[in-house]
DNA sequence: CTGTTAGCGCGTTCAC
DNA sequence: GTGAACGCGCTAACAG
């Protein structure tokens, strides 16, 4: 009992084997009646026939395939995987998982998978900002159709889809005055030594220093490395009660209910916490659960995958705008 | 400028095609020159010749691929992912990732990407003490290489990995007693009604009841429904200073920190908190650090895909023990 | 309009 | 080490 081929269905069915692929993919050339046609598909099923996707793919020089390529520490990776399959699902794909390693041979491999015709097309879920023109001139130069989720941009060459950051700031900042009429300080943390802050940061900072300069307020705002928590505590010890503050990142809201606690303070009463992003996942199980801006990994993922598709089928137009933008999500909590 | 294929390279390095493939795949039985193979691997490098995977896979029936079935919205998913992701990529094959969705057609898709020839075997990422007989008499009756991972614990038939839950509770247990020398209370959280409980608490009961037994204690079992926290308090309000209490579930430990919040009581000095597993993988950013036990789900995936793979090649002794048993890790925290 | 024939794509493998 | 067949589905050209 082995496989069975479209030859097989074809004999069952009484026609050629062309018929059977022409009854499959609605060929354009080859008409088949109906009453041929349901022949071969009762052939099928009596048989339980499936295409051989490899001999497909071999005839058609496509795999139907396109690879995502992450971070697989990071769990807002898992998001977009769940979009980008949702998608992919829906055009008859299959997701290929490519996890990051930090292995710079990595970015020859995705290549490698598109030139050995194992994949049609790439999506990357990047950090905020990052861009490596490099990697992007290489794709660009295989013909491999990418798009990166976060990443590159300001690199018009590239496809990307972005979250806008400064919407995601005011829409918590006017979150935050409408629920507490008060105006926060801006806690813009980062790892290691003080830097020139990353795209989604200049963007989250400029919004915040409009939003409170169209107030007729200064901005206030402390810069937290990760890595001297200390500082924190010196900085709330001196704000007023009650005060709110907007951390620009999940790790900062951590450490402020940390340093909260050790000074005897309550969040969502004697202090008001938000966070610009939920990257940890883990905001409804602080105590109280923190208000954050989400954002929506899942339907980034989706939006890359059937563009991704699309640009693999040649179905997008080449006017097409490079960076689509995907709005922030208000995620309420108890802590303001 | 189109694709290079293997005739080119033949041609290039001045042998048949046949020669080409024998060096890529060291076949039995054709032997080759070390000057000739040089050649065929130059002109490989100055072509950039990759073997077409599809037509390769044609030949051999054979995809060098495996698939991933799990539930893309629990994030201890991307652990088995990463782990699998990292066997694959040792031994040479991809990873297909097919998210759980609920729909009962899945089932189908999954022994259908089998039929297609897309995937040459299955891991599938199962809540603890899953088993669907059905479906794992479908596997076998196709021939799909499959394993399980935390799933069909009882099932002699169907291969697992598994983690050794009665394990995890000792350990937890051994620690608190080391550092606070007192016996804890066990909290039991479940969803919904009351039921049995499913395979992995049992055995965590279990394994608290003879620990407890074996030191002349009587077991403080305590039953919570995670949709009626309330209770809890009650019980902790109930509770002398300092006490411990060891949770099931990360989900309880959630509510025994917002409990003690209501209560004032600090957790760390006036409770002692555990959790045996980390399912959100929040711990570290509760306050105090959650201690607990961790299910080593990278572990577990790299075990199984690694075992696929075997089982897909036909390495697999047949003698092998259905079931692999992957240790717990202790992950301590400031709570205890 | 409905359908057939024949060749193709590309790497693998068996007989020599 | 070579030559040739083979795996399986797709599709251009062609015929009834």
């Amino acid at each position: 009992m082995k496989r069975p081929t479209s030859q097989d269905v074809a004999k069952l069915a009484g026609v050629s084997r062309a018929v059977v692929s022409a009854v499959l993919n609605r060929t354009p050339g080859i008409r088949v009646s109906p009453d041929r046609r349901q022949a071969v598909l009762d052939a099928i099923a009596q048989l339980g026939y499936r295409v051989d996707a490899q001999a497909r793919g071999m005839r058609t020089g496509r795999s139907r395939t396109i690879a995502a390529y992450g971070n697989l520490d990071n769990p807002m990776f898992l998001q977009v995987l769940q979009g980008a399959q949702q998608s992919c699902m829906q055009a008859g794909y299959q997701l290929l998982l490519y996890g990051k390693n930090g292995q710079p041979q990595e970015q020859e491999e995705l290549l490698a998978l598109y030139q050995e015709r194992r994949i049609d097309g790439l999506l990357t879920k990047d950090t905020t900002g990052f861009a490596d023109e490099a990697f992007a001139a290489l794709v660009q130069q295989a013909g491999l159709p990418f798009i990166s989720v976060e990443g590159y941009p300001d690199e018009v060459n590239v496809l990307s889809i972005l979250m806008d950051y400064g919407e995601s700031i005011r829409m918590a900042l006017d979150y935050i005055w409408q629920r507490t009429g008060g105006y926060p300080v801006y806690i813009a943390a980062y790892h290691g030594k003080p830097g020139e802050p990353r795209w989604g940061d200049r963007h989250r900072l400029a919004a915040y220093e409009a939003w409170m300069g169209e107030r007729g307020e200064s901005p206030r705002i402390f810069r937290l490395s990760l890595d001297e928590p200390e500082a924190l505590t010196e900085l709330m010890a001196g704000l007023p009660q009650p005060s709110s503050v907007l951390c620009n990142w999940f790790a900062a809201s951590a450490l402020v209910y940390r340093a909260a606690a050790g000074l005897g303070l309550a969040v969502g009463r004697d202090l008001y916490v938000m966070s610009a992003d939920n990257t940890a996942q883990a905001n409804r199980y602080m105590v109280p659960s923190l208000s954050s801006i989400e954002v929506p990994y899942a339907q980034m993922g989706a939006a890359a995958a059937e563009r991704v598709i699309r640009l693999a089928e040649g179905r997008e137009p080449s006017d097409a705008p490079p960076k689509i933008w995907i709005p922030p999500r208000l995620a309420p909590g108890e802590s303001v």
